[in-house]
DNA sequence: AATATTTTCGAACATTTGTTTGTACTGCGA
DNA sequence: TCGCAGTACAAACAAATGTTCGAAAATATT
């Protein structure tokens, strides 16, 4: 008897969807114009009958003061997560120990959490990147490198490297051989040549991250 | 630094309380009467606040078009401590619907998996970049820009938007108004202005994320 | 102390919105 | 045919609501 499903099925449904969507309810004249009803007045009738029924409490007066006690039945969309992808956590380093190229994990600033397939297989630690010398490559302070731990690397790739003792940089391994060279990516810095021996690699870098 | 304790925390759990117990989002003035403010203009420059860090998003001048990002948690806004780094699986889509302003997750191309605390609140998706019109911000081909979904932004963010139903592209916001401009950050190309009506923003670039 | 920056307020305004009223239109049974 | 109940419509209204603007107050910064 109280069967009227076409206007006020619509209706309930078109209140769940929208609450689902939206995350607060729609107003009279939205719901007429999403069932397909000319005027406001339409909905009324609905709405009432609706409320009277229990399937929905509302706030006389107020708009979108609509509350379903029936919450979605038709929810859970596409939330399915299906295969997730692994993830690695990366340490991020305040500095590189200057050590005889093997990376100490020390100071660890925290961690930076990518997907496997980002960054491949391996050992991995993440710099924060002080200085410019390297904004050619759209490398800017500040921005993460994401190096994978590794002491040999091939001419042309970015790597993570100490000279000298020094800090950890990250340079354009450009030359190897009795002498190394490492190039910045900034006009206004000098490639920097030194023995090999003076030179460790620490890594090579595999990804880089930002955040604004 | 970002620590607004008293009222903008306030607001913000006034919010979750409200639409937990009442099934839909209050009004300015009932937060105003709720934290202890006299004025609905004071309430708004707390709400802009809170839509620009992403914790709510609003629909302006509609009643109670206000939607809680996260609804359960409260503590995170005061500049949380984040023991476990919670994961975030960010969806890659292969271009963005051009319809309402509202980003219709269409042809996900794969996900990003990033830490929490490196995109902050809100629904996030990310885009290959094409072009090099943002080089100079280090923002390079084949780049993934992470994004968080909202249809607003202040001058001078870096964003998401379409233009005249086109392809989403990336640019900052220089002007709002009645015309809106948008930057490229390269010499080469040309600023954008358009029509208020024909530009539609998706999102605000959060993080940024290259693979080599 | 002087100066910015943020926060708050009050008032006014334009819009949105729920509601009411009166009027058709339809199907249905007596 | 005549009511009758349900549904739909347009117009109009009063109330609720988001927003803007200028100024005052509080707070932070120099």
């Amino acid at each position: 008897m109280n069967l009227k499903p076409s206007k006020r099925q619509q209706i309930f449904e078109f209140l769940c969807d929208f609450q689902n969507q939206y995350g607060y309810p729609p107003t009279v004249r939205e719901i007429a114009s999403a069932v397909g009803l000319a005027s406001p007045a339409s909905v009324q009738v609905h709405l009432r009958s609706l409320e009277r029924d229990g399937f929905i409490e509302r706030d006389p007066n107020k708009p979108r003061a609509l509350k379903l006690n029936q919450p979605t039945k038709l929810s859970q969309l596409s939330e399915s997560v299906g295969e997730q992808s692994e993830t690695v956590t990366i340490p991020i380093l305040g500095r590189v120990a200057a050590g005889t190229g093997v990376v100490a994990f020390e100071d660890r600033d925290g961690d930076l959490v990518l997907s496997r397939d980002m960054v491949g297989n391996g050992d991995h630690f993440a710099l924060k990147v002080r200085g410019d010398s390297m904004v050619e490559m759209g490398i800017f302070e500040n921005d993460w490198v994401v190096a994978r731990a590794q002491k040999v690397a091939e001419v042309g790739e970015v790597v993570i490297c100490g000279i000298f003792g020094d800090e950890a940089t990250v340079k354009i391994l450009s030359k190897l051989g009795e002498e190394v060279e490492l190039l910045p990516a900034n006009k206004n810095y000098q490639p920097i040549r030194a023995n090999h021996e003076e030179v460790s690699i620490f890594g090579k870098v595999v990804a880089l991250v930002r955040s604004f």
